[in-house]
DNA sequence: CTTGACCTTGACGTTGACGTCAAGGACTAG
DNA sequence: CTAGTCCTTGACGTCAACGTCAAGGTCAAG
């Protein structure tokens, strides 16, 4: 198939395609006339991708997962860099986790300051 | 004081209080050779920023404060303004804490699928 | 009078994952 | 032959809060 129709299925645009090609997640074959050539490979490998950033993944910390599948896996997450990955990540979420946490109750304290029983609870009195 | 003195005492780079300027947030009288001047109440006005900043506020969301400290309140807390904001920011702070709430299950799962009792504990065997 | 520290404005660079033209080639249907 | 759809590369724009020059003015000290 085609970028376009690759785009479609896969739920992302062309220019999100010639990115990921770009950044060396993506090998696209060349037909006679340019045209970039995909298979169903292709799909499942930009499937895996989108799936990683949704969940805050960035680009280089798909390219393990990427580079898995390429070898042949059935799966990107059957790699120990894959597994490497999702540890640190979940770490690094963690981490994202407590700072909030901090903060919000920094904001709380600010606000509860600022106009005492305004915030009895969460979100409680709008 | 100049502009150096101001930025060793909050903190910051003589550049972020350029760009707090341009932004409309710092208003500096100028001496006859065009250099910035300031005075102690800049210097809460800037610790106020750089506090809501390390919050997560944007300069954006600093502005009411900056304009109820100008306003003569000895707090920028004390204008219902700020409360909204704080209000919100706290929302937004939930929000996001949900997300990665989320994003940490997902993770957490695919881990625990790519590695089946890998991560038995959060962190717990390295 | 000349360092040297301080100040000025202006303007490009940074980060990530693309969006959005622009200019032009390829191919199909009618 | 032409319109219409798809494709190509290239390159600037986006968002926030500055960092980092560049070129030049100001002032106190020696």
């Amino acid at each position: 198939m085609r970028i376009g129709e690759l785009a479609r299925r896969a739920g992302v645009s062309t220019r999100a395609l010639r990115y990921y090609e770009q950044q060396g997640l993506l090998a696209a074959r060349r037909t006679s006339n340019g045209y970039r050539q995909y298979d169903e490979s292709d799909l499942k490998l930009v499937a895996e991708i989108r799936s990683l950033l949704t969940v805050g993944f960035t680009l280089e910390d798909a390219r393990p997962f990427v580079e898995c599948l390429r070898a042949g896996n059935g799966s990107g997450n059957a790699c120990p860099e894959s597994v490497e990955v999702y540890r640190r990540k979940l770490a690094e979420i963690d981490e994202q986790i407590r700072t909030l946490f901090g903060r919000r109750a920094e904001v709380a304290a600010q606000l509860a300051e600022a106009c005492p029983g305004c915030a009895l609870r969460t979100g409680g009195t709008t």
